[in-house]
RNA sequence: GGUGCUAUCGUCUAGUGGCCUAGGACAACGGCCUCUCACGCCGUAAACCCCGGUUCGAGUCCGGGUAGCACUACCA
């Protein structure tokens, strides 16, 4: 048999726009195929369509994988900066490592000519020199017109003007393409490590462009194959749409005399919207309220702005999590992952074969889950920015602690504002609701005697204080709920929040009754 | 229309002929905890697309339907 071959994987994006979360999950399998088997990741950009180019699109994808700690062995990458404040202007340094390279598709012309000149040569391909007017019109007049062997007789090209006739057309400056000489009626079967053999009849291919004079470009199918082959590809893992045009592939592979060393396939399955059917698109994101992007993208070209789950307060771990068990998922019951456990325990064979639904719910219990797994100190650091935005400046060891009372109830980093901005702001207003249920006749003299009782206290922690307060209240016979619920409105404006005694500490005893005297005179 | 792929709770999935009266997780619902709101814990409800066949036995294998999706560009 042949020689185990090195595992070369490759993602290989267009900058086309922001790199959508399905894109993320095929580079993210790619990385944990590669890494699982000690091989490469290489990212290759595919700008074969110069119309279609958007700028900062490769930037932000490179940037978004280096978020989600998507690491490129080679081509095309963000440099690691030592520079804080390049990082935190959000821009990045792209560095191109490899001896396979140029890694763009655009840089790549001269390697291109001479493998399309090849197929020429062989036969394999044929210069054609109808415009897109003419093919447009012989869709309209030929039900499921297609340019293949049934048809290219009849069409403009090398073929029927003879190869001289081509030729002088080409020298005449006339635009043209060239395509892939499809055979007819031949079986081409293509094995995927995902789905198995996979047959297909050649006479449903039509005669792919596979270069265009117009700006010198092939188009993705013969960039996609010469590249692959030139870079040493193993595995191609990329998205189900791939699946049709797998077979053309082969085909190109076969004629370029490369079958020995055509890479494996795997067909990822596709990432579907959460309600109805059809791909997840930008548009659902926006009409459902979620992010589709890793990171927030500014659109140059058409001014629109999508939202990012950085921005959105995710933490890079959990989409990594969310995304990698959106399609694979291991034997057992084991929900969380790290990026170590799945390089350690991914594989094809356990991919799924149909369709995931996007559930944003479970992203968002994910990230609640990594929030609980970090330190009291990393959450204040990285809480530090939404407290200077509300105005609030506070030592980092209180902040610390007062997260430690709240980030039990919070799925997001800045929801910790919502949970904890009494801690540092008194309360100016009190919750409607809070109020008319905890709130009584009462509550106003309750909070006098409350006051009186506590002014002369010298023992403020919480156990001296429980057993103070709860003393007098049951002396009194009042009841502790009553009591203890009016006290928490003085004190956080709203019946909710941790344990009140750990409120009182936090707050400390000034702090503490001058809340209570506030709200006597604002809702007694 | 053509070709291909797919099909287990609402959702992500486990299940590779008997271990399945189908397991886990998210969401939902109920309870416990409790000064409140949460968290947490415990529990409830919830699925094998349909029809045939193979077999002692089928969610699991085969065939046929049906449905969904993808592709069908000088886009990737």
């Amino acid at each position: 048999m042949s020689m185990e071959r090195r595992v070369r994987v490759r993602f290989a994006p267009s900058p086309t726009g922001a790199l959508h979360i399905g894109g993320v999950r095929t580079a993210l399998y790619n990385y944990l195929f590669a890494r699982q088997h000690g091989g490469d990741m290489l990212l290759r950009i595919e700008d074969t369509d110069s119309t279609r180019f958007v700028p900062g699109a490769e930037e932000y994808i490179l940037e978004s994988l280096q978020w989600l700690g998507i690491g490129i062995d080679e081509g095309l990458r963000a440099k690691e900066s030592k520079v804080e404040s390049q990082k935190s202007k959000g821009g990045i340094e792209i560095e191109a490592v490899g001896n396979h390279g140029p890694y763009r598709q655009s840089e790549r012309r001269e390697i291109y000519h001479q493998y399309v000149d090849q197929l020429l040569n062989s036969g394999h391909a044929y210069y054609a020199f109808d415009t897109p007017e003419e093919l447009e019109a012989k869709r309209k007049e030929i039900p499921n017109f297609q340019y293949d062997a049934r048809t290219r007789e009849s069409m403009t090209n090398s073929l029927t003007l003879g190869l001289d006739e081509a030729k002088r057309r080409i020298a005449n400056g006339e635009k043209y393409v060239v395509r892939f000489l499809v055979e007819p009626n031949e079986d081409v079967t293509v094995h995927d490590l995902i789905r198995g053999d996979v047959v297909i009849n050649s006479n449903i291919l039509d005669d792919k462009v596979l270069y265009k004079s117009a700006d010198d470009l092939p188009t993705y199918h013969l960039a996609n194959i010469v590249d692959d082959h030139l870079m040493e590809i193993s595995h191609v893992i990329r998205g189900e749409e791939w699946l049709p045009s797998a077979p053309l592939h082969v085909l190109l592979y076969r004629a370029f005399g490369w079958q020995d060393t055509m890479p494996q396939f795997a067909h990822l399955p596709l990432l579907l919207k959460p309600d109805g059917n059809g791909k997840l698109s930008k548009r659902d994101g926006d009409r459902l309220g979620f992010p589709v992007f890793p990171l927030e993208f500014h659109n140059e070209k058409d001014g629109t702005v999508s939202s990012g789950y950085r921005e959105s307060g995710y933490f890079p771990e959990a989409v990594i999590n969310f995304l990698a068990l959106l399609g694979w998922h291991n034997t057992g019951d084991q929900e969380i992952f790290s990026m170590d456990e799945l390089i350690a325990q991914f594989s094809l064979d356990r991919v799924s074969k149909s369709g995931a639904k996007f559930d944003y719910e479970k992203g968002k219990w994910f990230n609640h889950q990594y929030l609980q797994m970090k330190s009291d100190d990393e959450l204040a650091d990285l809480f530090a920015p939404v407290l200077k935005q509300h105005g609030v400046t506070a030592e980092k060891a209180l902040v610390a602690k007062v997260i430690g009372l709240t980030k039990d109830r919070v799925n997001f980093v800045p929801e910790l504002w919502e949970q904890t901005n009494y801690f540092f702001v008194a309360p100016t207003e009190y919750d409607e609701k809070s109020l008319a249920k905890r709130w009584k006749e009462d509550s106003p003299r309750h909070m006098q005697e409350l006051l009186e009782l506590l002014e002369p206290q010298q023992d403020w922690s919480a156990e001296a204080l429980d057993s103070l307060v709860m003393g007098w209240i049951a002396q009194k016979e009042y009841g502790v709920g009553l009591v203890m619920n009016a006290f928490r409105i003085c004190l956080v404006g709203a019946a909710r929040g941790p344990h009140i005694w750990a409120i009182t500490d936090v707050l400390g005893k000034d702090e503490t009754l001058r809340r209570v005297r506030t709200a006597l005179t604002k809702i007694g």
